[in-house]
DNA sequence: CATGCTACTGTGGTCAGACCACACGAGGAG
DNA sequence: CTCCTCGTGTGGTCTGACCACAGTAGCATG
């Protein structure tokens, strides 16, 4: 409830608190340069390893990056790169079992659904990059593990033109923590060549319902999509 | 892609990638004790700093839990709550405006539809404990704060209804990132008794729609019922 | 005066060692 | 047999040291 005034038992939260403090008072923003470890450590009363816990924790999350050396680059900046601490939290859940596949599923699958269908109602949404991407998955030569790539950033094309950041970073999120099952199922696909074919026409399929406005047909069809290939996987529950 | 044997720079992300590597094998599940920190240490070639910086990002992740002291719960223990992790990377990020907050409210009436809808149509989904908070919302000398608080957890024991413990996990995250601003939004309320009440029906006929397996009308309650609270709170974009 | 090299400085990255607080358990004192 | 005390192993923290790295100031050289 009152995070600033909380006693935080262990020194690398008190570190912790005042960070995320200062970032809500806006005393620090993306771009800033946090102050050196050491001094940082005197400045809190803490030792530098407890710095470093706290450093360490914002790095994954994606909000600071650090570098070594002197100039502009180095030290602590504050960043927001919500990506990478997403899917780290996504796939070690999966891994631990925290979060079972099939929920990840379902929760791509509500929203892809949802990311079709406003991009869909919003004419002004631009579906170019999805259209290169789609351009780049035709091509003959496509490894499992290539065009399983091409098909992600298609889906996170898609997110991204929806313009809710939180949202495309959930996504990318879900994808990566599947990321090793996806792969795993393609192996166990018998006739991979027609498989890619009937994705490469749904992804068409989709593209053009979304750019026709019909946010209907968009719904049904990235469902099906996605639903398709978990139980062709081998992946699918039921 | 091939995340076993990269070089990993960094010693602490030699440790993260070592077990997480345990975890997808199953060598680790919940429940499991990790070694001591000074015995991970000297068996990964680290120092115990950097065992600590991995252990600490596993631990905000929700992946381990740490004790001192001796006995069956001290040590670094395996867990699997998400809720903490998500929670603070969608507040971190909401601080540093990685996530703006519209899109943090749009992803909530997505997840929050889709669990309604979910929940209707399915039968057998219990909604007492979401019944249980109801009731207790129905004191008169509840302040704004317990207000709010018992309404995230309404909202939560949807969620949780739905089965779906990614979505769970997300929607708790996505209530604590906005938490603070919610409060904030509930002092800018003239007649808050008003709102209280209003809020009080509106969960009520959101509930019995969803009881009565009414999934479209439950969609639409919860919609208005969201977006009505952040535009009277000053919180909506239009 | 211009140029290029070198040493310095400040940063994060890592390690080693020490000490503390804590909780359990063994063993002795009563 | 019971209770207390001390030992032991754990995480939590701090300190100090060293390394790698990148920029920079200043000197040497042309």
């Amino acid at each position: 409830m009152d995070a600033t005034t909380a006693p935080a038992a262990r020194a690398w939260q008190t570190v912790l608190e005042r960070i995320e403090d200062d970032l809500l008072e806006g005393r620090l923003t993306p771009g800033d340069r946090l102050p050196p470890e050491r001094e940082l450590a005197v400045r809190l009363g803490v030792g530098r390893s407890s710095v470093r816990e706290a450093l360490r924790v914002l790095e994954v999350l994606g909000l600071v990056r650090t570098g070594t050396g002197s100039g502009p680059t180095s030290g602590a900046i504050i960043i927001a790169t919500p990506r990478g601490g997403m899917s780290a939290l996504l796939r070690l859940q999966v891994a631990a079992h925290g979060f079972p596949l099939d929920d990840v599923v379902r929760t791509r699958l509500v929203l892809e659904s949802a990311v079709v269908e406003a991009v869909a109602a919003d004419p002004a949404r631009s579906t170019d990059d999805a259209h290169a991407v789609l351009d780049a998955m035709d091509a003959a030569d496509l490894t499992p593990g290539e065009f399983l790539a091409l098909d992600a950033q298609l889906h996170l094309a898609l997110a991204e033109a929806s313009g809710n950041v939180v949202i495309a970073a959930m996504m990318a999120g879900l994808r990566t923590a599947i990321e090793s099952y996806v792969q795993a199922g393609a192996d166990r696909i018998a006739d991979w060549e027609a498989t890619a074919g009937r994705l490469r026409s749904e992804h068409a399929a989709i593209l053009s319902a979304v750019d026709a406005g019909d946010a209907a047909s968009a719904r049904t069809l990235i469902h099906d999509h996605i639903t398709g290939y978990y139980a062709e996987a081998g992946l699918a529950r039921t």
